[in-house]
DNA sequence: AATGAATGAGCCTTCATTCAT
DNA sequence: GATGAATGAAGGCTCATTCAT
């Protein structure tokens, strides 16, 4: 039972921080608004995790899992090879125009650490190459593993297009030459 | 002397933050900083600038200028108008890899501000624009201004995903694929 | 025609200063927004007033010929001598019920400044007895001359207490007890 | 004794705070004065009040018991009906000639905030009908009870006179009309 | 006489973190 | 192990006033 409550308490923790994190920013987002937010007593908060920080990369961890997920589920979805891999790209044309897209939690937490925040970089290009492997994985067969980085370096530039511009069309045209590569 | 002392404390202050909000993110630079950094008493800075924001807009309008005129002079450095197109991620080789760039401006930025800063969010549109619409001058020229937005979604990749990984490889793929596109 | 200008600065300055002292404030007010609201430039106002206390005097100067004019008129509207010195509350009665009325201007300033403002409290204490000397020359002919400081006593619990609660009843009480007093 | 320190903490706030809102006024006391002076570090100041408004809070419910308490005791020193009421102006005789008295603590207040600020009105409003309440359990006894607003009028009548002119004679004023409503 | 620019001190509030219990 | 209280530094911004021109 003490196990289940730290638990929760680190859910609470993480479920509220990452819906903050993710809508005002990490840095605007204060401690005081997650301990008020998730109902967790600041000490406790500093007793599960060490600093702000550590939430940070739970976060990103947590986030991370849900992206891998909804990307392999995207590609299952579909049968062709090729498509497999246009596929992602489908799924990303639905999530960047659900209500609740802030743009790609990686991205946005990239340009608010310096190059020195190791740590949380790390974790990014983790991630990150999480994608590149999908990628590899999809293309390998059908004997295109050698446009992994192209395919890849289209799907920042959907996702890094369509923060800016708050619109599908850099998602749209990141699909378009997808499929002429793929040709 | 008046205007001249006026001009200095302006630009001193927006090179001093320009600095700044580049290394460490608009939301970790305080004002403070700014001003033991400028030398620019507190005050004295908040009758040049109303707001923290504002000097966050000027530093957008100046990098803009930067970047507009050294793209601009990146394509006229060649003839060939496809070549033109591809001189544009030449110099982003180039950019990505001098030792002071932390990313692109704008794409930082973007990050850190929420969908409720207007005025922030429209500038750096205004300046994704700008690129854009280099992009379909150079493109309409050869029958290619259906291209345009493709292109750009590359441009926008080869940033991300440099600022991502900090290694020149998606700079390199999307001038790779700009090749395929422009063949 | 410079005598002129200085004037309507004057004036401006005066009036822009009033209405923001009266409603919000004297130390809450800024010079800031009186010179926002006014028009005139920071260092005019400077050099029109040597400080923020100056204006204050000029607005208690200012409102000091208003209140004395207004209840003189007050007065002069009947004729028998006692309904003069109830003239003046019934006077009351309809000022505090105006829709910008917020408190008496002179109680208002007297708790924003400490002891040490001895020529604001001066003034204040000037306008003050011109009320005490106008309720003297309203009773000393009627025999009751005795009775000023009574009648005045009155006069600032139907103001202070109009401000406490918002409501006319102190105003209606003070007269009903001026009424026995005269009887 | 954690206990303890939070009520010193808390009560150290307070007490500074009342000094100084009382003698220099509400908005020219900065919490940096408090602090200062109470020996409280800021953000500790900050985890026992949310605002400087609720520290004022603090202070207009704290004088406010005294008030009560002393008025209460004042009447109970005489037996007689009427006297009990008139000792709440002897009361005020001895109360206005104190060294450090710098005039009654809500209407000082009461000039200090707007309209909008309707919790500090209220806590005003609320003491001062303690004042009321007061007057009428003191005249309901000897059927007097529909004077109760007219002692009231001539209660505030006392101290915003006795603040204007730094002088007892509103005071002893208000007591003789007093005595006469009474006979 | 008039002004745009500059000033230093101060405003109220929040930051991420640690401590004693 | 959990917590309420405490911390020093910093947050962005405004104050009334003066200066050089």
């Amino acid at each position: 039972m003490a196990r289940e409550r730290k638990n929760s308490v680190r859910q609470s923790i993480v479920e509220t921080a990452s819906r903050l994190f993710y809508k005002q920013g990490y840095t605007s987002t204060g401690i005081n608004q997650i301990i008020a937010e998730s109902g967790v007593v600041k000490s406790t908060l500093y007793t599960t995790f060490r600093s702000k920080e550590e939430i940070l990369m739970a976060y990103l961890e947590s986030e991370g899992a849900v992206s891998d997920k909804e990307l392999k589920e995207a590609t299952e979805k579909v049968n062709d090879p090729k498509e497999k891999v246009l596929a992602v790209f489908d799924y990303l044309v639905e999530l960047v125009q659900q209500k609740e897209y802030y743009g790609c939690h990686f991205l946005n937490v990239v340009s608010e650490v310096t190059k020195e925040d190791e740590a949380i970089r790390t974790q990014i290009k983790k991630q990150k190459n999480n994608v590149r492997q999908l990628f590899r994985q999809l293309l390998q067969p059908i004997g295109k593993g050698d446009l992994t980085d192209e395919i890849y370096t289209l799907f920042e530039g959907a996702l890094a297009g369509n923060k800016v511009h708050d619109d599908v069309f850099p998602v749209i045209n990141a699909k378009k030459i997808a499929e002429k590569l793929l040709k």
